[in-house]
DNA sequence: ACTGGCTCCTGAGGGC
DNA sequence: TGCCCTCAGGAGCCAG
C-alpha cells in the first residue's frame, strides 16, 4: 500500500504522540506478518522509551533507549493511534500500548508488513544497510542517478522501484515520475542521458514533495494516523488512468505492465 | 553483478 | 447468488 509520501504521512501524524513514551505492553495477534514474530517481542519491548521515530525509505524506526522497532507496511498496512480499550477489527494484528495514553495500532489485511527488532544500529540491518540514498535528500543527485544505473539493462521504471537504487518510490509514484520527467517507463536504464537522469531526479522529488503535502495517496481506506485519507490521488496524472485522455496533450494514456506490474504512460508526452 | 520468477496473504470486482 | 478469475500501494529470496 503505502510508498514513501504514505510513510511519511503516517510518521508525522504518529510521532509527536509517543516520543518520550514508555512502551507499557505490545499484543500480537496473529502468528507471522511478512514473519513469524520474534517470541521474546514483549519482554524486548516493554518498558522501552520512545527516543524518536525516523523514516528510511519506506521503513518506519522507532527507536527506543535499548533497540529499534523496524516496522514495513507492505502492500496493504496502516497505523493507527487509538485510545486505549478500542475493540480491535480482524486486521488489527499488532498493539503498541504506552504508558502516556495512545494505542499504536497496525491493520494489515494481507499480511506483508513486517515488524523487527534489532539492538544494533538499524542502519546496519540487513533490511536496511544496502538501501540507496533517501529521494528527498541531497545525496540523490543526477549524477548519482547517472552513475548508479548505467550497467542496468532493465527498464528504467523497474530500476527506480529498486530500493537499493532510490529507497521509497512505488508503483504510483514511478509511473508518475516518469510521467513528469518524459520518460517512458520502459526504456533501458543504462540509456538515460545525464539530462535526462536530472529531470528524472527533480520529477522524483517534487512528486514525492507534492504527495507529502496531500497527505498522501489514498486508493482503497488509505488513512494517516489521524484518521484523515490523502488527497494526492486528485492529482494523479497517469496512474489509474489508462485510457484516458493525456492531462497536457489528450492523447490517450497507454496501459501495459512491466514486471507484472501496471505501467501507465502518455506515448506522446513521453519518449 | 544483475535478472527474472516465485512467494507470502486477503479482499474487491468482473464475467458467467 | 455463487464460483472462478485477475488484480492490488511490496520486497525478500533463489537459481541461473
Amino acid at each position: 500500500m503505502p510508498e514513501l509520501p504514505e510513510v511519511e504521512t503516517t510518521l508525522r501524524g504518529i510521532s509527536a504522540h509517543l516520543i518520550n513514551s514508555e512502551v507499557s505492553h505490545v499484543e500480537i495477534r496473529t502468528e507471522k506478518l511478512r514473519w513469524p514474530f520474534q517470541e521474546d517481542m514483549n519482554f524486548v519491548l516493554r518498558g522501552q522509551v520512545i527516543r524518536d521515530i525516523t523514516r528510511r525509505g519506506k521503513y518506519l524506526l522507532v527507536r527506543c533507549a535499548g533497540g529499534t522497532l523496524i516496522m514495513h507496511l507492505g502492500m496493504s498496512g496502516s497505523l493507527r493511534l487509538v485510545p486505549p480499550g478500542v475493540e480491535p477489527g480482524p486486521h488489527d494484528h499488532f498493539d503498541l500500548a504506552t504508558n502516556t495514553g495512545p494505542v499504536l495500532r497496525l491493520t494489515d489485511p494481507r499480511k506483508f508488513g513486517s515488524l523487527v527488532w534489532t539492538e544494533k544500529a538499524p542502519e546496519e540491518h540487513t533490511l536496511l544497510k544496502d538501501l540507496g540514498p533517501e529521494p528527498l535528500e541531497e545525496r540523490f543527485s543526477a549524477d548519482y542517478l547517472h552513475q548508479a544505473i548505467q550497467r542496468r539493462k532493465r527498464a528504467i521504471k523497474l530500476v527506480i522501484m529498486d530500493s537499493r537504487v532510490v529507497p521509497g518510490v512505488g508503483n504510483i509514484y514511478a509511473n508518475e515520475s516518469l510521467f513528469e520527467a518524459g520518460i517512458r517507463p520502459e526504456t533501458k536504464a543504462c540509456d538515460l542521458t545525464l539530462e535526462q537522469c536530472t529531470q528524472l531526479v527533480d520529477a522524483i522529488k517534487a512528486v514525492l514533495a507534492r504527495a507529502i503535502e496531500a497527505g498522501g495517496t489514498t486508493l482503497k481506506d488509505f488513512v494517516g494516523a489521524g484518521g484523515r485519507p490523502g488527497y494526492f490521488q486528485q492529482e494523479l496524472k497517469v496512474y489509474g488512468r489508462g485510457g484516458e485522455p493525456c492531462v497536457t496533450c489528450n492523447t490517450v494514456l497507454e496501459e501495459t505492465r512491466l514486471d507484472n506490474r501496471t505501467t501507465v504512460f502518455c506515448p506522446t508526452c513521453q519518449s
